[in-house]
DNA sequence: ATGGTCGCGAGGCGA
């Protein structure tokens, strides 16, 4: 079985790319981050055409995370208990769009889209970790359950876990960017000390890989990317992963997303 | 490649 994690920046705009992807990535589990549309845009046919089950969870123009499988798509989940809500401006807090869960071919998949925090001082900064930290604390109750279950964490996390994992560390870290620092570091490792594995890297190890090109300052061309999608496997599903590849072929040329999707095979 | 981003949605925000 092959499952991917593909922040797509706009499915509706992507939606040509998308396919052709899926027909030749022939992968039976996606999940997709930014969808930016509502149900009522989000193309279904395109899926239904390509033989996938969709589930989708998307409220306005903004974040939307949808999960499509060919594997079966049961017990569909819409946000993870007390996900942290953020308000802006002074309204009323709402849980965003940033994660939706289906049980895919005997794999618990969840497509997590985690907040951007913005600056180091910004208010979205501790809705981020808050946001990490109480997913965090799920799966690992999920574990203590059941220490053999096949669970992946799958998505855009915005968090650069090592120094190899940006272009250069220096321009981050004298720029006073987010992704790298510290507290956002330990969010990440928290979930490795839960026993969740990035098993993607072993596969693809750096320093040079990435996952992200910003779209300005010609930074693909210029090879100046960020590593920050990552699939977290558990135990008992990190057992089975016989691969992993990120197809930046895929970040290539008009009409592409920032992100390139990332694969991983798992052994039946 | 001597340049300099996208997408949404209709102005400016978010990434």
């Amino acid at each position: 079985m092959k499952i991917a994690t593909w922040n797509v920046n706009s499915l509706r705009a992507r939606a040509d790319r998308v396919e052709a992807w899926l027909q030749r990535s022939d992968c039976d589990v996606l999940a997709i981050q930014e969808t930016k549309c509502k149900d009522e845009n989000f193309p279904w046919e395109l899926f239904e055409r390509m033989g996938y089950e969709v589930a989708h969870f998307g409220l306005s123009q903004w974040n939307g995370v949808a999960i499509a499988s060919r594997v079966g798509l049961d017990n569909v989940e819409r946000t993870f208990l007390d996900q942290p809500a953020f308000g802006k401006g002074g309204k009323d807090p709402v849980q965003e769009a940033r994660a939706i869960a289906a049980t895919c071919g005997g794999v618990r998949i969840w497509s997590l889209y985690v907040p951007n925090g913005r600056s180091l001082e910004d208010e979205h900064m501790p809705y981020k970790l808050q946001w990490l930290d109480t997913l965090k604390n799920h799966a690992q109750g999920w574990l203590a359950e059941d220490p053999s279950a096949q669970i992946a964490l799958m998505g855009d996390w915005n968090i650069a876990p090592t120094d190899d994992d940006v272009w250069d560390i220096d321009f981050f870290r004298d720029g006073g960017y987010t992704h790298v620092s510290g507290p956002e570091r330990a969010a990440f490792e928290a979930f490795e000390t839960a026993g969740y594995t990035d098993v993607v890297r072993p596969f693809t190890p750096g320093p040079g890989v990435y996952t992200y090109w910003d779209y300005t300052q010609l930074r693909f061309p210029k090879k100046e990317g960020m590593r920050i999608d990552f699939v977290m496997a558990s135990p008992g599903l990190a057992a089975r992963v016989s691969g992993a590849s990120i197809d930046r072929e895929e970040r290539k040329g008009k009409g592409a997303s920032d992100h390139a999707p990332v694969i991983v095979d798992v052994a039946s």
